[in-house]
DNA sequence: TCAATATCTGAACGGGCGTTCAGATCAACC
DNA sequence: GGTTGATCTGAACGCCCGTTCAGATATTGA
C-alpha cells in the first residue's frame, strides 16, 4: 500500500480554491489563466488538474459551494416569528452573510454568464429558491396585513437588489460598522413595505 | 484632392460600436476578441483599427458615452419642484433610462475593472455626479422635513441599487409595463424615504 | 478619366491559452 | 527500506489573442 490519501491534497485543494476565488473576483473569470492560478499556489498548471476537471468545474463548484452556503444558513432562521420579525431576521441575514465573502457574491453575480447553460440553471435554481424565501415572508406579511406590498415578486427582487448593493461600497475601515449598516438597511425595507 | 470622408466611415464606425456592444454584453469584454467583432461587422480585425486605436477605447467608448448621456438627460429632469416630486421624476427617470439600454447598463456595471485606472477613475466620477444628484435631492427633502433618512448617502446607493435591479429581471414581453414597474418603484421608494 | 486617399485585406508578429501526459519525485505503509 | 501510488513537473499540442503593416481595393473630387 501506499498513502491512503495525497499528503498534499488536503492542502492543495483549497489553496487553489482560494487563488482561484480571489483572482476571479479581481480580474474575471475570463480574464484569469490556469497558469496564473497555478502559480499563485506554487504550482505548475498541469497540478490543477488533480483537483479540477478543468476551468469551468473550478468557478462552478465556487458558485455552488456559496450557493449552497447561503440556503443553508437562511434554513437556520427562525421561521415560526412574525412576518416583520422574519423581514427583519432576513435583512440582517442577508447583510453579514454577503459582507463576511465579498469576493464569492462578487463572482456568484457576475460570472454567471461564464457558467455552462447545465450548471448556469444549476445556480439559477438555488437563487430563485432564495428569492423564493423572501417572497414568502412579504406575501406572508400581506396576507396577515402587517405588510403593504402590491406586488410581491418586484418586491422581493427589489429588496435583494439593494441590500446585495452593500457589498459595492463597504469597507471594513469605513464610516459604518456592520450593525450599523443593518439598522439602516432594515429602517428602509421595513418602511417600503409598511402598510 | 479626393474623398473628405470615407465613404464607409459614417456607417462602420457605428457597426462595429453596436457589435462591440452587443458582444461585450452578452460575453463580457474580456471573453470577446477583436477577430469575434470584425467578423460579426463583416470586417478582418485590423480594420477595426482604423476606427479604434485599441480593444479597450472601444470599451471605454462606450461606457464614456453611457454616463454623458445619462448625466445629460439627468440635467433635464425640472429641478425647482418639491424634494418628493424631484424623487419621483429621478425614479421614473432612471427606470425608463435603463430599460432602454440594458446592454449598455450591463456593460457599465459589469465591466468596469477591465478599464485601466485612468478611465476608471473618469467612469467613477461620473457616476458620483449621478448619485450626488439624487443626494441632494434627499439631503433637500431632509432639510425641508419631508423625508427622514437617517444616512443620506447610503440611502442613495440603496435607491440607485434597487432600482437599476429592474435590468436584471425585466422583459419587455414580461408581466408589467414600464409604466407599472415605475409606479410599483416609485411606491416602494416613496415609503422608504418616507417620514 | 484619373489621381488621390480613405478603407480594407491578408499575412505576420510574439505571446498566451486550456489541456494532456510521460516520467520524475516524494511521502506513507509493509 | 523497499514498494506503491499520490502528487507534481516540464514539455508539448493545437489554437486563439491584440496589434501592425505593406499592399490591394474602392470611391470621390478634379
Amino acid at each position: 500500500m501506499a498513502r491512503t490519501q495525497g499528503s498534499h491534497a488536503g492542502i492543495t485543494g483549497p489553496r487553489i480554491r482560494d487563488a482561484a476565488l480571489r483572482l476571479f473576483a479581481e480580474h474575471g473569470f475570463a480574464a484569469v489563466s490556469m497558469r496564473q492560478i497555478a502559480s499563485a499556489v506554487g504550482l505548475q498548471a498541469g497540478a490543477l488538474y488533480n483537483y479540477t476537471p478543468d476551468k469551468q468545474a473550478l468557478l462552478f463548484s465556487l458558485m455552488k459551494e456559496h450557493m449552497d452556503d447561503l440556503l443553508g444558513d437562511l434554513a437556520r432562521l427562525p421561521s415560526s416569528a412574525s412576518p416583520s420579525a422574519r423581514l427583519e431576521a432576513f435583512v440582517r441575514f442577508h447583510i453579514a452573510f454577503h459582507l463576511e465573502r465579498p469576493e464569492l457574491v462578487f463572482i456568484a453575480y457576475m460570472e454567471l454568464r461564464n457558467l455552462t447553460p447545465e450548471n448556469f440553471a444549476v445556480i439559477e435554481g438555488l437563487r430563485r429558491d432564495y428569492e423564493n424565501a423572501l417572497q414568502r415572508i412579504l406575501s406572508d406579511g400581506v396576507a396577515s396585513g402587517c405588510f403593504e406590498v402590491a406586488d410581491t415578486k418586484l418586491a422581493t427582487l427589489a429588496v435583494i437588489a439593494m441590500l446585495t448593493g452593500v457589498t459595492t461600497w463597504y469597507r471594513p475601515d469605513g464610516r459604518l460598522s456592520v450593525p450599523e449598516v443593518q439598522d439602516l438597511y432594515w429602517d428602509m425595507v421595513r418602511k417600503s413595505v409598511s402598510a
